[in-house]
Formats: C-alpha cells, sequence, structure tokens
DNA sequence: CGCATTGCCGAAACCGGTTTCGGGGTTTCT
DNA sequence: AGAAACCCCGAAACCGGTTTCGGCAATGCG
C-alpha cells in the first residue's frame, strides 16, 4: 500500500518547467532566453525583462546538472572534511554546514561533501570532484600552517576558500576568527583577576591557528606586564589525555601556574580530568580559560569559560565569498576576520591558593597522581 | 604570482575521458558502449567485457550531471538538517556524515545536503532537491513518531530510508539502533547495583525513540521486578534546563530515586548540574545514565555512563540502503537494527544513601534550591 | 540616397550522456 | 533452400541547457 502505488510514474506529473516551456510561452527560442538570463549583451532590455518576468512568473530556474555539462559549472560548493584528525570536527561542523548550506541555497546553489581518511586522499577526491564537475570549489576547513591543499588546488588553478589563516594567507582568501586577539583578552581577565602565572597548552604546531593563539597568549602576557616562563607553555598538545600530562607537568612545577590557558575546549577536558583527579577547585585554586564555545564547555562544571566562534556566520561568510570566486577566479582576493565572544564560566575566579600554597597542596596528593599515571 | 597563472585554461588539459573518447578507442559508437556498461541485454557478452576492460583501463567514469538529464538520476543522496531542533544534531553528525559520504563513494554517488529553519521548509527544500534531480532519495535523520516527512515522501513517491523508528515503522524502511534495549540494560545495570527507586527522564514524545527508549525502561522494570511508580517518569523535557527542573522535582519527592536514566545524554547535563548544585556525590549519592555516547558524555566528571551508537556504520549502513531503494523503489522493504554499546562511567555506582537519606540531605540543602529556581 | 554598422534574434551545433529504431548477418526450423 | 527468429550493433533522436554563427531590420554616416 506504499511505495507500490504508481510504478511506472517516475516522471512526475508537477514537473518542472523547462527552458523550453518557457521559450515557447514567450514565442522565442531557447537560445534566445538562454542568453537573456544569462546577461548576454545582443538582446534588447525589453526583452530581457519580458524573459525574467516570464521567468518568474512560470518558476522557472535552470537545472544546474544541464548547465555543468556545458559551462562546466554545477554551482556547488565543495567541502572535504578529513576523519582522521585528532580533534574531531565534530562541535563546530552543525553550525557550519547550517552557514554553508544557507548561503549557498540563498543563490541556488548546493553543498556536496565528502569525507577522506587521509592527506592524500583529500587531494584525489578534490580532483575527482572537480573533474567530475561535482564541486565548482572548495571550503578549506581547519587549515594547516602549511596546508598541501593550497599548493594542490593553485596548482589545479582551482577556487578555493580558506578558513582560517595559514603561513602565506596573505596571498589566499580566508575568512578566520581573531582568536589570537581572544588569547590576549583571556590572559587579560585572568591578569585582572589578580593572576600572575599563567599558563598555556597550545595544540599541534601544524595548524594555522596554533601560531595565532599562542602570539596571542605572548601579546597578552607583555601588555599584562607579565613576564614569559618558557616552563609554562606547553604546545604540540593533540588530545585530552596529552593535555592532561602537560597539566600535571605544569602543576609539579615548583611554582605552578594558578590558571591555565587552553588552545581548544578539547584541551581543557584533561586540564579538568587532572584538577578533579588532585581535588583543586576549579576557578579558585585553578583557573581555566578554552576556546570554541563548543557543546563540551557547557558539559563541563563548572562551566568552562571559552570564546564561542559563530561558526554559522563562519559558514555563511565561506559560501558567500567561495561563490564569488567561483564566479570570477581573477578577482582581488577577499580577507575577512571575525572577534569570538567571550562566554565567561565558573571556571575563572580570583586566586584562591598563591602559587606556592598550590604547590604544596599538589605535593600533598601526588600519590594520587602516580596512582593515575 | 597565484590565482592568477594561466587566467582562461578554465579546461584542464588533464581532462575526464568522455565517452566518447572510450566509443573512439573501441571503434564503436557513444550508444553502444553505453548499452554495454549499463547492462542491456542487446551486447554480446564479449563486447561488454571488452567495453568494461577498457573503461576501466582508461579510467571512464560516466559524468553523473550528463546521465541526470535524461535518466533523471544524478546519483545522490539527500539529506536536509532541520536547525530549529531542540537538541541540536551536532554530536552525531560528524560520524554521521563520514559513514554517509564513505557509502555515496564507495559507489560514486554524492551526498548533498541542505538545511532547513522548519518542518515546512524541509518539505519544500526536499521537492526541490527532487525536482532538479540534486538528490534521488532522502535520508530521514531524527524520525518523528508522526513524521510528516514519510507521509509528504509518500506521496511524492520518492524513495527515502529513516534513522529511527516511526509510528509505522513497518510500513518504512529503516534503520536504527535497539535503544529500548539498552534502556531495560540500563536499568539492569543500575538494578543490580542495588538500586530501587530508579526514575526515567525522557524528551519530546514527539520523537519516534522516546516511545522506544520509555518502553525499555518499563520493560527494564519489569525484568528486574521493580515496582513502575508514575511519579518517578517525567517526559516531555526538552533540553538542559527543562532536565534539571525534572530533577529537582524527582529529588523532592518523599522516597526520591537514587537512580536517573535519561533518554539522552543532553538531559543528564541538566541532572549533572543539579546535582552538582545540591552537592550530591554522582556515582555513589545519586547515579546518572544517559544514552548516545555523545562527546558530552566524555567531558561530564565523573564520565557519564552512557550507550554509545556507531554513527559512522549507521550512516554506511543508511546510504547503502538508499542507493539499492533508488536503484529499485519495488524491492522489499529493508529493516536493520543494531545494538549500542554500554559504555560504563563514573556516574554509577552502589547506592551510597537509601531513598530516605538522600530526602534528608537533599531537605538540608533545600535552600540553594529555591535560589537556583 | 546608398552603404556600412549596429542591434537583435533565430537556427543550429554542441555538451556528455541515454534510449529508440531499424537493419544486416546468423542461426533455426520446415 | 527459403523463411522466420534472433543476436548485435550503428544511426539518430533526445535530455535541458549553452554558445556560435549568420541574417534581417533599423540606424549612422558621408
Amino acid at each position: 500500500m506504499r511505495s507500490d502505488v504508481k510504478p511506472d510514474r517516475r516522471s512526475r506529473d508537477n514537473a518542472r518547467v523547462t527552458i523550453t516551456d518557457l521559450s515557447q510561452a514567450l514565442s522565442l527560442t531557447k537560445g534566445t532566453v538562454s542568453r537573456a538570463l544569462n546577461g548576454y549583451p545582443d538582446i534588447s532590455e525589453t526583452t530581457r525583462i519580458r524573459v525574467i518576468r516570464a521567468a518568474q512568473a512560470m518558476g522557472y530556474r535552470p537545472m544546474s546538472q544541464a548547465q555543468a555539462i556545458k559551462t562546466g559549472r554545477s554551482c556547488s560548493l565543495g567541502l572535504v572534511i578529513e576523519l582522521s584528525e585528532h580533534d574531531a570536527h565534530a562541535p563546530f561542523l552543525a553550525e557550519f554546514l547550517a552557514g554553508l548550506t544557507q548561503a549557498a541555497s540563498a543563490e541556488g546553489w548546493t553543498l556536496t561533501i565528502a569525507t577522506s581518511e587521509s592527506e592524500g586522499d583529500t587531494l584525489r577526491i578534490m580532483r575527482d570532484l572537480i573533474l567530475h564537475r561535482k564541486a565548482d570549489g572548495f571550503i578549506l576547513p581547519r587549515v594547516l600552517w602549511d596546508d598541501p591543499r593550497i599548493a594542490f588546488l593553485d596548482r589545479e588553478n582551482a577556487p578555493y576558500i580558506c578558513y582560517g589563516r595559514s603561513k602565506n594567507h596573505a596571498d589566499t582568501s580566508y575568512f578566520d576568527a581573531l582568536s589570537e586577539k581572544s588569547m590576549a583578552e583571556a590572559v587579560t581577565w585572568l591578569a585582572q583577576l589578580g593572576h600572575e602565572r599563567i599558563a598555556y597548552i597550545g595544540s599541534a604546531s601544524h595548524y594555522a591557528y596554533s601560531h595565532l593563539r599562542r602570539d596571542g597568549y605572548r601579546a597578552g602576557l607583555i601588555q599584562e606586564g607579565l613576564d614569559f616562563d618558557p616552563a609554562l607553555m606547553i604546545e604540540e598538545v593533540l588530545d585530552p589525555e596529552e593535555a592532561a600530562k602537560a597539566t600535571r607537568q605544569l602543576l609539579a612545577m615548583e611554582q605552578p601556574p594558578t590558571a591555565i590557558l587552553c588552545a581548544t575546549d578539547t584541551l581543557a577536558r584533561g586540564v579538568y580530568d587532572v584538577a578533579h583527579a588532585l581535588d583543586l577547585k576549579i576557578g579558585s585554586d585553578l583557573s581555566i580559560i578554552g576556546y570554541d564555545g563548543s557543546p563540551e564547555a557547557q558539559a563541563m562544571w563548572p562551566r568552562l569559560a571559552t570564546f564561542a566562534v559563530d561558526n554559522r556566520k563562519a559558514g555563511a561568510a565561506l559560501g558567500a565569498m567561495l561563490m564569488a570566486r567561483v564566479r570570477d577566479l581573477n578577482a582581488p582576493l577577499q580577507q575577512d576576520l571575525i572577534a569570538a565572544e567571550f562566554r565567561p564560566g565558573g571556571s575563572t575566579g580570583r586566586p584562591d591558593k598563591t602559587s606556592e600554597e598550590l604547590a604544596h597542596h599538589v605535593i600533598r596528593l601526588s600519590a594520587d597522581t602516580i596512582r593515575n599515571d
């Protein structure tokens, strides 16, 4: 009773209106209609508006597939997600996709997404998508400091927009959050609460953002007149487990930090784990700030102070930029930045203990640490 | 030096191999090659394998766009994500997409995704995608108990597969996790730890899964010989805030539950919040179990015990099912179920306090509760 | 007033495929 | 041996668009 009704009527009766329908209604040829709609100069203004009017009235919208075989443009944005990454795209993805598809569908475009297992895989897939006209260009999420995708797409002469600033970002079109500014803000926030020893746990340096955030941290220290202690900065930290290890290392110092700034919320999870294990009260014994505004931050207790990036807006901006670039690859580069919004949480507060008191506390509980390690 | 090299060579020199190339190489006509590849019966077996061999050797793969305009099939799976939902798709999305695109690209298909702001919007978008051949069929995520998309697609005679079991799931093709079994397991787990009063916080009943999970909870109680107390079951809980309210209500009972089972991890967040506010020790004063295996569960402390669904596998299965269905809409329905894997965490344990002791504890701290409400 | 432009549109080829139609060559049957 | 039935494949139309080419009419210019 369900799917076996009308077994052969694959072509729906409420069919799409084609360019032929439109041309017949107007008593023009397909070619003329096509040129009118595509802004060719050899069509009089009067017939042009007549065609456009009729097109709107009849609800005509060209079938992009048919266009693609002749023009080579399929009106679709490509997004290849690499799955092998340590920190999953999970949290930011949904909002990001929302922005992208919103921008795309506003102009009748679609989003083609694919996943890959490795870097080489990504390049192969992108070539394939371009070759088969499944994507006219690409959004590059999670740009690396030295990103092979950029070199590849330059070589292939394919349009793309970066989400993030790579090493050579001056030569690329990009959209990014000013995470370096956020990191400096975080330092200021902590310094104003009275923290003097503020540590930084950074992520893998092949990510473009890690350079920026690290620099932002250091800029913040300078701005607040705090000394930079290299021992307080641990980088190349990939996941919560490694962040936990880094945290233990920091807290084992003679003068441990009273606040820890993390490049991502995910890393902050590791800091939380250690704080819980050492029975440190987060927000007083130890202050923590993350970055990303991810759902994880909402799930932590106390709430992780973090910087929320509007990923939907980012997606929309990137989509619009890419469409413009596809339309004209020789247009000037587009570069845009937004500021992330600080979202306070219970994870920061005035330091309850001095650095020395904290050290004593940790030593007292070191037995637990050994057990956990 | 970057994008302005080779300004006009839009058609790459490493061009795609078309069916014409192939037919010329074989000294056959396009038509014959096409029929050979598409399994027409009027092609001799010898030439068929000759064509197929050559196609592989030359790396020919038909351009799906060109096929689409004649056949009406674009070889792409449609996925429309509704954004207005209370509980975002965020956590499960990335893995789910991975599975989908993996299944799709294995057969040269792609995934077209779109987002919508409302239910009506979703239907419009789906019709549009079908009409413009941007999707041959749809994966329906987060199926509702009485889902308008199902009725709509039936009416449109378009292929689809449900992720979840709706009211009439017997009549649909679906893939789903056996969440009712998981809920029963959860009850058993808690009962074996010594819990006798186990509450359930369920989500909005328009979701298909809430019926199943609720029934699973009750089945678990029966199986363990525990009484069902209607006061211990609160449904239609939409978000963590409402879950927090429900938790306070449960704990304010004369005989409060010593364990709370939540239909989703997100709801468990609200339970955690209240537990923290009331200074209840999670995993001893109060045991909590969620469902979904989301990253949030990893971010909570102690780790939320939950049931992890392999969303990648689900995506792959759904993709394969949909492709089969697009190829033959009259094929028999496909229905498949997997079990979620229990992932223990520190959030469960033997009840440290009896229900009565818990009640006293809560009363003592009720002042805080009032302040928070 | 005549000729060269220009503006505007129809006709037709084209893109990369699919599908229908028809016909030539074998085989089978009587 | 001749007719009927198959088995294959080429030829050509088609899908829904785009783009080139050429020609007709109206204009510009001397």
